[in-house]
RNA sequence: GGCGCGGUACCCAAGUGGUAAGGGAGAGGUCUGCAAAACCUUUAUACGUCGGUUCGAUUCCGACCCGCGCCUCCA
């Protein structure tokens, strides 16, 4: 069975299958790097990197470019406001961004830079001003002349036909033949970044480098084009009217856009105090992988609510699931094979890739692997696993988190790379105490810890329970939860 | 105003024209020197309200109520 996946474009649930062989080429339209990533910008990564990964363990070959736009309004506002240069402001929130989605493990795709493309926008731009579809202003700015562009409205469905009344001419805009006219150039003005190039001076409007980066990289006509729900209108509407007047040709084939997540029932923004960065949460005490969890859980197309309970029930879930693959790893089986642990192996394995073959239904497929969890526990508690039912739960269980990608236990020093940061940005003040906390667990290595433990076990072979009690509290203290089982003792950090 | 999405148990959340996955939490239990953890079992006479279609609707249609999104910078 095909992956299926719901197109923007038609609105409709399609069959997937790349324009070319057996690889899939992609983009996806990144952030802009004026400020630390929010977990409404990781929802739509995550479920990008969902995306990607499936792609990938469903064997295709994967060409995935991701811009960064280090140049905009916001990043001319800031940068002047904090005192430094356009170049050194982006280039340190671009840095943030990449090290908040590796402690997401989301996987990074290939990037590019809009500033690192000035030419090739000059290029297209010249080149619609050739063929008609774009006109130079007596400031020397661009626009896209929508009249030229009849299709204009079918990704966001709207129709513009006779619907000019309304839309505001902006001051800086009056020489537009239409109002609904879209910006590919700005001209310059005083203290604004700006770049030479053979269409005059000036600097890229918001849209053209999406169309200019993606078709560089992945020619004309390609795959999947992704983002979040917001970018529908005007981004991507305006990627394809430049895009597609320039070549002629059908631009992204499929359109993926995540649906904007709620943070407690409300929408998200700063004034309503709800606003988190990922830093921010972890500072508070979350673990990165119950934060990708709890976004990865809520299918990508319905809305998410985010909220602190939701957070917990979210560690909960991992912590079952890295307890069940340690069970699975640490225990003590016999030789052999149980023909019944093998088919729910098999079986849960084709209802995960099913649940993924439907648009990237998350919460089936977590369903899927609980269920075989819960049958799966119940039978190592009556025996009845062997070692080649192990190691085929543990191929399911892999293959659920190839997607997932919670089950490795790094939080702690992902948190910790967090926590020194706060430090060095002299946000110490914001570091909780149940950061704190968590964090312990980092102070002891592994070496430590099985040292620790093999005097506890040696206390209790002699019965000398007090001495093996006093190094249990004393490594719970640390952070390191002593689990005391038939098939001997493990343990984690908290 | 235009376009669109959703309302499922205490919480989160799938799903189906034939009477409801999964997770969390609660309760009970197993294991254990004790404890913790872990594990097991259990928890919706019915899926916003009211009508309609149907042998049968939570699932289709209509109306209404409520929440949310886009239409403007926003992932």
């Amino acid at each position: 069975m095909p992956l299926r996946l719901f197109n923007t474009l038609s609105a409709k649930i399609e069959d997937f299958r790349p324009l070319q062989n057996n690889e899939v080429r992609m983009y996806t339209c990144g952030p802009t790097v004026y400020d630390y990533g929010h977990i409404g910008n990781f929802r739509t990564f995550i479920a990008v990197d969902i995306l990607r990964r499936y792609l990938r363990q469903s064997g295709y070959k994967l060409r995935h470019v991701m811009n960064i736009t280090d140049v905009d309004d916001k990043i001319i506002r800031n940068s002047a406001q904090a005192g430094v240069g356009v170049q050194q402001y982006t280039a340190k929130y671009e840095k943030a961004f990449l090290e908040d989605a590796a402690a997401l493990n989301i996987e990074q795709p290939q990037l590019v830079r809009a500033t690192e493309h000035i030419d090739e926008m000059a290029d297209f731009i010249a080149h619609l001003v050739e063929k008609g579809f774009a006109y130079r202003t007596e400031d020397g700015s661009y626009y896209f002349r929508i009249a030229k562009f009849p299709a204009y409205g079918k990704l966001s469905k709207k129709d513009f036909a006779g619907m000019e009344d309304g839309a505001r001419v902006d001051v800086d805009e009056y020489e537009k033949d239409n109002a609904r006219d879209f910006a590919l150039w700005k001209a310059p003005k005083p203290g604004e970044a700006s770049w030479q190039s053979k269409i005059g001076p000036g600097r890229p409007a918001s849209h053209i480098e999406c169309s200019v980066m993606s078709m560089h990289e992945l020619g004309e006509s390609f795959d999947l084009h992704a983002g979040g729900e917001d970018l529908i209108f005007p981004h991507h509407e305006n990627e394809i009217a430049q895009s597609e007047s320039a070549t002629g040709k059908p631009f992204a084939h499929f359109w993926f856009h995540a649906r904007f997540l709620l943070v407690e029932g409300e929408k998200m923004s700063k004034s309503l105090g709800n606003f988190h960065t990922l830093r921010d949460l972890v500072l508070k005490g979350h673990k990165p992988s119950s934060i990708r969890y709890l976004l990865a859980s809520v299918p990508y197309r319905n809305q998410l609510n985010f909220t602190d309970d939701g957070l917990q029930q979210a560690t909960a879930s991992v912590e079952r699931l890295r307890n069940f693959q340690g069970r699975l790893m640490t225990g003590k089986f016999s030789e052999g094979l149980n023909p019944g642990i093998a088919k729910l192996a098999g079986e849960t394995s084709d209802r995960i890739r099913a649940a993924f073959d439907d648009d990237l239904n998350t919460a089936q497929a977590q369903g899927a692997i609980f269920d075989m969890v819960r049958a799966a526990n119940a039978a190592i508690d009556s025996g009845a696993i062997q070692k080649a039912d192990a190691f085929a739960l543990l191929t399911t269980l892999n293959q659920f988190d190839e997607i997932f990608a919670v089950l490795k236990d790094d939080d702690a020093p992902k948190m910790q790379r967090i926590a020194d940061w706060a430090k060095a940005e002299g946000r110490e003040k914001n570091i909780t105490p149940e950061l704190q906390n968590l964090l312990k667990s980092n102070e002891l290595s592994d070496e430590q810890v099985n040292q620790k433990i093999e005097q506890m076990k040696a206390a209790r072979a002699a019965k000398k329970f007090a001495d093996s009690d006093a190094i249990r509290a004393e490594l719970t203290a640390q952070g390191i939860l002593i689990e005391q089982t038939k098939e001997g003792v493990r343990w984690r950090r908290k």
